[in-house]
DNA sequence: GTTGAGCGTT
């Protein structure tokens, strides 16, 4: 409902993978998180825990959830590091799932250890995964309804500090006067090769970092050697068992700075049109 | 107006 988007409550998760997003601006929402992770996989939900006993934005980490395992190793490789929001954004595999369940590579393990050895029989359904892809191609589910993530409903950017009604429904989307050409520049906003091609944008990491305590200054974690993955090869490989995945298209980021001071009048300021009394 | 290690749902 909230971070859901068209959802009320926790998404069935079959045999999904979650990774956990650290590191991110407290204003960085699954917006700005969705068109990154999409790209290297089937993002089936994206959640951020706020907090409410403080502002309630967000707690600076998120929980992406995808589809297939191979996709979401794969965002930990290209999106482990990337520079979001002029942060470092840390991607890894979630341990714990949503009922604080042992989680492996985001997948969420049986926590019932079969201790019924009797039972012991593998079920059928054990490999009901790979039956969907078999005939399902999976990739056909994107077009259709099941895009819960469109762009259509990925265009809120504005509520980092819409405190009172945070209604999420569409109706506040469109009374925003989201004047937002849909058809905006459709330029490749982002591209999997600019990972590999574009090098690491990370020269200038979180450097200026705002968090310098005035007091103790903690070890700056400008991100760790030992995670430098150098994947990019020359060659390109296809890892991806999609022959294409042009899915740049749905790509619509903003890169605009929200974070400039400058506020642009959207709509909070409908008294204030004419100070003539 | 802030805060920065971490594992989650209405």
């Amino acid at each position: 409902e909230m971070s859901r988007f068209g959802r009320s409550g926790p998404p069935p998760i079959r045999d999904t993978y979650s990774l956990l997003v650290l590191n991110i601006t407290f204003r960085t929402t699954a917006d700005d998180l969705f068109p990154l992770f999409d790209k290297y996989g089937e993002v089936v939900d994206i959640y951020i825990p706020r907090d409410r006993s403080r502002t309630g934005d967000s707690r600076g980490f998120a929980f992406v959830r995808y589809k297939y395992e191979d996709e979401a190793q794969k965002a930990v490789d290209r999106l482990d590091g990337r520079l979001v929001d002029g942060r470092e954004m840390m991607v890894q595999f979630a341990k714990y799932g949503p009922n604080a369940e042992r989680i492996q590579k985001g997948r969420i393990m049986e926590t019932v250890p079969k201790p019924r050895g009797r039972s012991r029989s593998r079920s059928p359904r054990r490999g009901y995964r790979d039956d969907h892809r078999g005939r399902d191609s999976r990739r056909r589910s994107r077009s259709r309804s099941g895009d819960r993530y469109g762009r259509d409903r990925y265009r809120e950017r504005d509520h980092h500090r819409r405190s009172r009604s945070r209604s999420t429904s569409p109706d506040d989307y469109k009374r925003r006067g989201r004047d937002r050409s849909p058809s905006r520049s459709r330029s490749r906003s982002y591209s999997p090769d600019d990972d590999r091609k574009g090098g690491r944008d990370s020269l200038s990491p979180a450097r200026r970092s705002t968090s310098r305590s005035p007091r103790k200054t903690p070890p700056p974690r400008e991100g760790s050697p030992a995670k430098r993955n150098d994947d990019r090869s020359p060659a390109k490989r296809n890892d991806d068992r999609s022959p294409v995945r042009r899915n740049d298209d749905r790509s619509p980021v903003r890169r605009n700075d929200d974070r400039s001071p400058v506020r642009r009048n959207d709509d909070r300021s409908p008294d204030s049109r004419s100070p003539s009394t």
